[in-house]
DNA sequence: TAGAAAAAGTTGGCTACACAACTTGCCTCC
DNA sequence: GGAGGCAAGTTGTGTAGCCAACTTTTTCTA
């Protein structure tokens, strides 16, 4: 076996991660810097494998990566074709505001309007998976792009992590980093998005008209083993960001649903 | 070798599908179920695949299947473990409005506002990917639920497609689905979702005010080889629809942008 | 020359095995 | 009782090979 331009298999060098996961990587930037064209075709398989020294299956698992996120296309009988060079984020860059301000180069802000521990309500209880007479942690923080106001961020914390978050200053950034750093994993998170009138709370912060439009994102990560980390409700200005996914027919990600949730 | 309880290997019989899709159906509904609890833990790759008489390879790419559709989490060392019963809907149910709107028991409904033929613009040259001068087909249509208009929809189709969809009656439904009839296959699609303020063509035909948010989902669908296949967008009435997308931190479809895409 | 048939090339799907990395529970030892 | 370590169980990653299904190219034939 050739020891492959992406360091085969060599724990503890470069990043630590998985053959195909480098490999993945070192794909994208080839597919972005243009090397097979837009619309054009890749390398077959077993070529690919050849050329950097690993199995098929290795392969295979690295173009399933690319696949997902909407880099290629495969289909039985003819090579892959590079759909576009959509840049996909992070998923920490999803979860985390401070990451993705960060990433698109502007500077993130934070102001934090309250932050209080309270009973959950009937609602949290069954979306934070509590026990009944459980204790959040509510904080409510308005974040900014430079000194743009930019989102209300309404998060409920169950008691564990809220005990880490509850003695930050009000200035802090990135509650997720620090929820990072305390141990906290986040594997998993589900989104839901759609749009609500801004109320006289948002309006005063937001500082826009009551009654606009504004996109709203509700998001629940958990750990690894399911347990819910936090609910978060947060409400966009319209015109600052607007999110975009990526499906195919063999994985659906997307769904529309009916109503409100 | 077992023959399984999901029909192993017989092309032909029972959908015509792959085995590992059909082992994925099978334990979606077991879970949805309730068969191992909300927050169980599913047996081990290795039980599975004796079970239903196939490899662990097979095993793996069913649950790789559940797992992005946020069903179980994963995680080395343990169990799986069932994070919810999150339904989640087809691909055709994501690209059609009929078909999404029959799965939810509404009736769907359609009024065309108008349908012509002109040269594609600058941009919808770049997003189809047409030679220059090519003519694209534009169709405006209010859709309804039962009686009540819910979305507009300004859909742009290139020449071959769109000369399909210029010849179907003004009220006839699922244009997708006729598309599909005639050979079109859909494979891949790229959406994106914000918020806008209703203009006034939005509001006579929505029958709300002018500058109401609407929440506008632009999607844009290629086939197998990467060709595009239509580009929509669509203005929904806020309330009436959300959008719900699960992400992992293996694969994230999900994509947080700035500003107006 | 045009169309049909054959051949070559490519991805999808499945099996089997091996080892690594990690979690969990049990057992021992202090 | 508690802390630590050990062993078993489980998923992640990688390799190798086989055939099926499908696309594209080439070749043959009428």
């Amino acid at each position: 076996m050739i020891e492959s331009a992406v360091g085969a298999g060599r724990p503890g060098v470069a990043g630590e991660k998985a053959q195909y996961r480098k490999l993945a990587a070192s794909m994208r930037l080839e597919i972005e810097a243009g090397e097979f064209g837009n619309n054009g075709r890749l390398p077959s398989e077993e070529s690919l494998a050849e050329q950097y020294g690993v199995s098929r299956g290795t392969v295979r698992n690295a173009l399933a990566l690319l696949r997902a996120n909407g880099l290629v296309t495969s289909r039985r009988g003819t090579r892959r074709v590079v759909l576009g060079t959509a840049r996909t984020q992070s998923f920490q860059e999803l979860l985390s505001f401070t990451a993705w301000a960060r990433a698109q180069g502007e500077e993130p802000g934070a102001r934090t309007l309250h932050c209080l521990s309270r009973p959950a309500s009937a609602a949290e209880t069954e979306a934070l998976q509590l026990d009944d007479g459980a204790v959040v942690t509510e904080v409510l923080r308005l974040r900014l792009l430079g000194r743009v106001p930019v989102m209300l961020e309404r998060t409920v914390y169950p008691e564990r992590t809220g005990a880490v978050i509850g003695g930050l200053a009000p200035d802090s950034l990135s509650h997720t980093e620090v929820l990072d750093a305390s141990g906290a994993v986040f594997a998993d998170s589900e989104h839901t998005i759609d749009v609500v009138p801004a109320d006289s709370v948002d309006a005063g912060a937001l500082g826009c008209a009551e009654g606009t439009g504004l996109l709203r994102e509700i998001r629940r990560a958990t750990d690894p083993a399911g347990v819910p980390l936090l609910w978060s409700e947060d409400r966009f200005l319209p015109g600052t960001v607007s999110f975009s996914v990526h499906n195919s027919a063999s994985v659906s990600a997307l769904a529309r649903r009916r109503g409100r949730p």
